[in-house]
DNA sequence: CTGTTAGCGCTTTCAT
DNA sequence: ATGAAAGCGCTAACAG
């Protein structure tokens, strides 16, 4: 391999016959020097001419900021939801910045990945997606005195904080889980299973309460909530008990859309006919639910808006920092297919 | 937000009463110089109460090492896939690196992202992962070309190059199609229908030469081979054309699992029992093949090794620049599922 | 064993 | 309208 010799702005400089300072001026078009045209163009074609690329990490260190935000997801988080947000993400953060994928390891500093590449000027700010609270409790925290105490630019997609001295991006998945559960009473059911995991966050709270709401308004409605394990077979075994009592209800709230796969798994395993004897809806949605037969009910969750707009945050934050904080909050959309019907 | 004062090795060195250099050594571990194990406690400690942080690009810039990679893929590329890859790629590179997303597009320097950040040094190398050759096909020269001419640390991972002059980790599409193949006909199939999209890639014409190759080697298969749009509706329609003929053949297969969902939603429409009339199964996997119904049988393909093998070769060229180039050819497996049984 | 010092390539203030 | 020069924070060759 040749060692290859790198093109710098003296280069440009020279072989256009000026200074270093006025390559910078013209190639970043800096506001309030004035350039001859005929300058202009004649470094414009020099850089042109050698092949300069200025060198992202000088410019970095010079101007301390690296020019990329850090977007931090437990491992274990849906596949489907990390990447229509980082598509979200792209859309909102333009060409100039670039995104670098955070884990929460602790690394050699003793600390998380996100918070040492922060600290080491990696990355200028962070975008939490979803970390999923019943995992790692104590961490929020941690979080919220990066974002308050020690000023990082932060903002957290599909949390919901009710912290107004942070940025925040939720998910209405209370009006979500009313509109779906509003959904099935109007068409007249009556008696209604909500399956749930079996453990307790922010987000299934919204979400119990929603239903629950729904439920409320009108009367006479039985609403039957059941905690499953998030166990595979446990939850098969689970629903394969429910299906045996189908006379009991006529419809099925899931919180997630896995669980209702597993229940129009089955329910064809048991010969029961979705959604003839009994309506099947998602509180989540997936790319697979029109393939699932039938084709699943979901409450679509805006997962790229949500991308879009914890971006668009972030960048405010980085370009004024006297941005205040702000908890936004997206609403679902309820997609009818095939797997719910009237009664 | 009150001015911060940056940690500098110069704060850390006076702290610990020794030079910068010192701190550089110990902090670095850099092998040659020998230390007093006293100095070296000092050091570490005042690091550590003065919470000091390497500036990341003031290193860079220093050793001509963004200590990045850059991951490119285009935009439609299957989802699993994209996450499941780079959960290899992350196991692969270890903490010191990073992975930054890239793009395609044009940016304002007139190259595609990907290669912008390569030449102003915000990515040491580039993994190229699964571009589909059929949307764009004249770019694989100029991929070539950075790569060969241009000395651009690159791999290619889910490619089939063929060219010994760059870096390449295949998955063996040949061997994944002749052993789903050859497992239906030891299974006494011996009408096959095999689905394909209606272009023609690489991929497709390994696929199809596996499946070719192993219908030949017996006597009196008949392989249909049909090509079908990949726009929905007309998907649809073809599986329902296809379906309509159920007598002609016993057993299905299909390039893609997508492809296998449909026929599978159809067959339940038209109420064909899969596999007690049609086996079927597909020459690729995904999450969602344990939620159709019958459980969907499939080739899987490697992608979290795929993901650690062209991370492990790009490591190798950024650390050694003397390593050759390689083509390495992962394997599929066969994941026997319910969708597929003997005759 | 440890310190001095010269840059890496860029931006930006100040001078002209 | 343009140039000179300081310096961002670090590493590494060289000195001592």
């Amino acid at each position: 391999m040749k060692k290859f010799k790198r093109v710098t702005s003296m280069d440009v400089a020279k072989e256009a016959g000026v200074s270093r300072a006025t390559v910078s001026y013209i190639l970043n078009d800096v506001q309030g020097v004035s350039i001859k045209e005929s300058t202009k163009k004649k470094v414009i074609q020099a850089a042109k001419k050698l092949g300069y690329y200025p060198d992202s990490m000088a410019v970095a260190l010079k101007t301390n900021k690296a020019m990329s935000i850090g977007i931090v997801s437990k491992r274990n988080i849906s596949e489907q939801r990390y990447i229509k947000f980082l598509d979200g993400v792209k859309s909102a953060i333009g060409d100039n910045y670039s995104i670098i994928l955070c884990s929460d390891h602790v690394d050699n500093f003793g600390y998380p990945e996100y918070y040492s590449y922060y600290k080491r000027k990696k990355i200028d700010g962070i975008l939490f997606l979803s970390f999923q609270e019943h995992l790692a409790e104590e961490k929020i925290d941690d979080y919220l005195h990066m974002s308050v105490e020690e000023n990082i630019p932060i903002v957290f997609a599909d949390y919901h904080l009710n912290n107004q001295m942070v940025n925040c991006v939720d998910i209405n998945y209370y009006h979500g889980a009313y509109m779906a559960a509003s959904y099935l009473i109007k068409n007249g059911h009556e008696e209604i299973i909500y399956l749930t995991p079996d453990f307790d966050t922010e987000q299934e709270q919204q979400r119990r309460k929603g239903v629950e709401d729904a439920v409320n308004e009108h009367k006479g409605i039985k609403l039957i909530k059941t905690p499953i394990s998030t166990d595979n077979d446990k939850e098969i075994e689970a629903v394969i008990e429910i299906l045996s009592k189908k006379d009991e209800y006529s419809a099925i709230i899931t919180s997630w859309s896995k669980m209702a796969y597993t229940v129009l798994y089955q329910a064809q395993q048991l010969n029961i006919s979705i959604p003839n004897e009994i309506s099947v809806i998602a509180l989540a949605g997936s790319n697979f639910d029109v393939y699932t037969y039938p084709r699943l009910t979901t409450c679509n969750l805006p997962l790229f808006e949500l991308g879009q707009k914890s971006a668009e945050r972030l960048m405010n934050m980085l370009t004024d920092t006297n941005t205040l904080p702000l908890n936004i909050t997206l609403p679902c959309k309820l997609k009818e297919r095939d797997s719910t019907k009237g009664i």
